[in-house]
DNA sequence: AAGCCCATGTAATGAGTTACATGATTCG
DNA sequence: CGAATCATGTAACTCATTACATGGGCTT
């Protein structure tokens, strides 16, 4: 009966469940967390919690600080955690989505310049080094923590996710420079 | 100066651009191409397709048929294939983003029963399977098509995304099947 | 003095999905 | 006879992003 909600809310459900912060912080968390496949805007953070508050999901404590803002602690209520299981007991619905605008772009390469095509995959290589490094060394840094294993194992995905797809650009760049070779007469079969 | 459009528009109007189509057909055709990294509604063709008659990029032809409705059959003007040319020339905007849910539940895996965290693994595995059959055949549909090269390689993109994540779960399967193996008693490094 | 970190929020905007509406034809 | 295909659109909705607003404390 409870409509269903956009999985965000659970997104930051399950974090306040797993422990007690507030906005801001959960915000910077899910960026360095859950931001590699579920992105979550710092404005979005307090929209959700403010529906959540509403459904009796989650309250707040206030705590005044003394040199820096005051701010308002959120965790799950009962009620929220029986929601955040009954969420968990669910198969995954749709929600899975990708968009790559190098790949839009990529699609109408024959239209681009070699120039341009070329500093396209250029580009993309490098994003995708930087986040390889990135969730690399993410991986590497949870490799002793049980309790974070499901997060390293999740990291582990974007990791793989980026070397396919490094060879992927190997693959492409392989077969893009081979027609000049292509010129060279060969016998038909 | 026209203000920045969507990628999306810039999608609609390079499919009119390699070859002219109704909103009806270019739905079913970005529905097999481009839907793998860009999907693109229904709905939204129209949308776009009214954007961009705005702009005089596109034009349409009344095309009056007999048995079927009649459609309008849209193409590119000049300064559409011209905008086309400098969307093309510009590199590719922060557009790539990829959020599954699948990993979303899969983080908080440790709150889950054993038995749900398994249907979640193995769901994700068929799905996997799916895009990964259907996309070989893509592959291989288009291996003989010269002028098809991008929309091959975009479809290998995927495909080896999809085939790294199906290792991925390899991966995961074995190290969440070990702990009752790691029960066994062992020498200490 | 400039700029970042902490901290919370409102407002505006827009992209994209889903449901609704219509209607002829063809296929099983 | 029901379902699918062809064909075009409108309307409602909502998720998510970005810009705006405020303000003290700390660092360079």
């Amino acid at each position: 009966m409870p409509a269903d909600l956009p999985e965000t809310s659970y997104a930051v459900l399950g974090l306040i469940d797993k422990r007690p912060a507030s906005g801001y912080d959960l915000a910077a968390l899910a960026d360095q967390s859950l931001g590699y496949f579920w992105p979550i805007s710092r404005t979005l953070v307090y929209r959700e919690l403010g529906r959540l508050e509403g459904l009796g999901w989650a309250v707040a404590t206030e705590i005044a600080q003394e040199r820096l803002p005051d701010k308002r602690v959120w965790s799950a209520t009962e009620p929220g955690r029986q929601a955040l299981a009954d969420w968990l007991s669910r198969p995954a619905e749709g929600g899975t989505s990708f968009r790559s605008g190098v790949l839009l772009k990529f699609m109408f390469g024959a239209r681009m310049t070699p120039a341009a095509l070329t500093s396209l995959l250029t580009d993309y290589r490098e994003s995708l080094q930087t986040t390889a490094t990135d969730l690399s060394s993410v991986v590497q840094g949870l490799e002793s923590s049980p309790e974070a294993r499901m997060g390293r194992l999740a990291a582990l995905h974007g990791l793989r996710s980026a070397e396919a797809r490094l060879a992927w650009l190997d693959e492409v760049e392989a077969e893009l420079t081979l027609p000049s070779a292509a010129a060279t007469p060969q016998p038909r079969t």
